[in-house]
RNA sequence: GGCGACGUAGCUCAGCGGUAGAGCAGGGGACUCAUAAGCCCUUGGCCACAAGUUCAAAUCUUGUCGUCGCCA
């Protein structure tokens, strides 16, 4: 049976690169398990976008001179860039600052508004008279009122640590000077308290697959909810759809509009494919399966607060009462990347950046590394020497070179084709269906978010078929029986076959080589592409997959004796042990 | 301070009520198709600590300590 699978991705926030951590967090899982979703035969949505709006992005284009929308534009394409040499297969990765996302926002706000969720209050915060408008917190500076250092920001203290209310700041100065004044703003809250209920009922039933970390997090953060803000002062966002609040310069709070992305960014990609209701086959569908992959510093917003936000929204674009918006069905956060046992930290230039270790290492070396390590259960440590031993011991060693190996003897000794092999022996038809039962296995785990067991069942996979070989010794029978050492080749590379589409969905680069290599025609996937969209206030870039002439299925291999096979290649290179220290002596270097 | 996750072989982790497991690293061996890769054998652990529940506890309960994170 046909499943819709709603993969949602976390947004990355413009206002900084990518780095390793983000990856392996949240885009690279959502990947993995989007192709393997797709290879079943599923129908797949992976929707994602650039973070544009807020203060932190007002606050960087400040410094640099420029304006908030360069600023995001700049680093939205650096996203792009990155997501295509990782080969993350976005449906569409568009962004937040969209004609479209900001309709949708406005009506969910709305549809929240309508059905008696908001609620407005009064608070104080700090105005800058001569500038004509209120500040965000970090731009008012003063002595803090619990360490009293002088220089704290108004959201934080950068000396003890303390998240501060600013209004309560001794000596409070505008950052870059000017006058300041407290003054009296009206703002819109989410009553999450009247939501709670609802929301415990939701996380308290049919989670067992959700992660302990999450789910017990969860939980527990139902029974404390607060109203929380949803508008702030401030220019550069979504207006509130509201007479009288679009006109005084107050917005839609960043936290509040990105999640409803994951919303908007379905009904965008219906539109930009011609199918403008298709998103409903995974919004509505009470079968349709929603995935959100995340980061754990994310988990209060997705598994809570944006369940909430759909719960009292009800439904948008649908006019029959009985069906309501999908909530989440997974939340499979991932822990923190360190880096050589030292938290990341971008500022400090202590990470490893996306697009510059995609200069000098493969996208599949990179990727194996990331979900071999990936920290699905405590946070887990990037480490240079480690990266190297494992791209040598087990991605060459084991399966690199199991196919070129293989390919190799096929080439010198069966004039370049796959042999005919007659009647199989029962070793060979063992062989074969041990790697036959690795698509229930590593599939089970995929289909259970359990990435880095997955790959470590097909690199056993794999393993299975050495041994076979080291058994069968195809290099020794061809000397005296070149029948058998045709079944033997044969049988090798029909489970090297089938092990190209177990490792797809981890190492798709290769596995597509692969595929040619044997002879195939097609590709197993679709293609990435960068499209601009045009809306009637400007354009935007996207990153769109295109799947038409994808051939992979998550099935057994069917090689055909006699197929022409293409000279082999290592599929992956064997590193040096002088990267590691390399690597770590840039990372010093530059820091 | 409150809450949550985690603490198992040198390293990375699986197991989560029934005689301690895998991969890597270390040691030994036979082979040579292959990126000196692969294969076989092997060394190695009071399962953080302490009490309790049970015929039986890495596995359940409680407490302590440690790591990470969230909240205040």
């Amino acid at each position: 049976m046909t499943e819709n699978i709603l993969v949602s991705v976390a947004w990355p926030y413009a206002n900084a690169d990518i780095h390793v951590g983000n990856i392996t967090g949240a885009y690279l899982p959502a990947d993995v398990f989007a192709r393997y979703h797709r290879l079943k035969g599923n129908r797949v949505l992976m929707v994602s976008g650039t973070d544009a709006h807020g203060t932190p992005i007002t606050v960087r284009a400040d410094a640099e001179g420029l304006s908030a929308e360069e600023v995001y534009k700049r680093y939205h394409r650096r996203f792009l860039d990155l997501f295509v040499k990782y080969g993350l297969t976005y449906d569409l990765f568009t962004t937040t600052h969209t004609e479209n996302h900001f309709k949708v926002s406005q009506d969910i706000f709305l549809a929240l508004k309508e059905n008696g969720f908001l609620y407005t209050q009064t608070e104080k915060q700090w105005y800058a008279p001569g500038k004509g408008r209120f500040l965000p917190d970090r731009y008012v500076e003063g002595e803090c009122y619990l360490c009293h250092y002088p220089n704290a920001r108004g959201d934080q203290c950068d000396n003890c640590g303390s998240l501060l209310d600013s209004t309560q700041l001794i000596n409070p100065r505008a950052k870059g000077g000017g006058d300041l004044e407290l003054r009296e703003t009206e703002h819109f809250y989410l009553d999450l308290g009247k939501l709670a209920p609802a929301l415990a009922d939701y996380l308290n039933a049919g989670k067992d697959h959700w992660r302990p970390n999450v789910i017990n997090r969860s939980r527990q953060d139902v029974t404390e909810l607060r109203g929380r803000a949803i508008t702030r002062d401030l220019d550069w966002g979504i207006p509130v759809p509201v007479d009288g609040w679009r006109e005084t310069g107050k917005c839609l709070y960043v936290w509040f509009e990105a999640v409803i992305g994951y919303f908007s960014a379905s009904i965008e990609w219906s539109r930009n494919n011609g199918q403008p209701d298709a998103w409903k086959d995974w919004w509505y569908n009470p079968n349709a399966k929603t995935y959100y992959f995340i980061g754990k510093d994310n988990i209060p917003f997705h598994a809570v607060i944006w369940p909430a936000q759909l719960i009292g929204a009800r439904r948008l674009y649908e006019s029959d009462a009985s069906k309501t918006l999908n909530l989440p069905y997974d939340v499979p956060a991932n822990e923190f990347l360190n880096l050589e046992g030292q938290k990341i930290s971008g500022s400090r230039n202590w990470a490893v950046w996306g697009l510059d270790a995609a200069e000098r290492y493969d996208a599949d070396a990179l990727r194996y590394y990331l979900i071999a390590n990936m920290p699905e259960a405590r946070d887990a440590d990037w480490s240079w020497s480690e990266f190297v031993a494992r791209n040598n011991n087990e991605l060459v060693a084991t399966w690199g070179n199991l196919a070129n190996r293989m390919l190799s003897f096929a080439h010198k000794n069966f004039e370049g084709e796959v042999p005919d092999p007659g009647n199989l022996r029962p070793e060979d038809r063992e062989l074969l269906a041990a790697v036959e039962a690795g698509f229930d296995s590593v599939g089970e785990l995929l289909g259970a978010v359990k990435l880095r067991a997955a790959l470590g069942e097909a690199l056993r996979v794999a393993s299975e078929v050495n041994r076979y070989l080291d058994v069968r010794a195809p290099w020794s029978e061809i000397k005296t029986d070149r029948v058998a050492a045709a079944k033997t080749v044969f049988t090798a590379l029909n489970a090297i076959d089938s092990l190209k589409t177990l490792f797809a969905p981890f190492l798709p680069f290769s596995s597509e080589r692969l595929h040619q290599y044997l002879g195939h025609g097609g590709s197993l996937f679709g293609a990435q592409k960068i499209v601009a969209y045009d809306e009637s206030s400007g354009s935007h870039e996207a990153l769109t997959y295109d799947r038409s002439g994808a051939v992979g299925k998550w099935q057994p291999s069917k090689l055909k004796p006699r197929q022409v096979l293409h000279p082999p290649a290592p599929l992956f290179k064997k590193l040096e042990e002088a990267v590691a220290e390399e690597e770590v002596a840039r990372l010093h270097g530059a820091g």
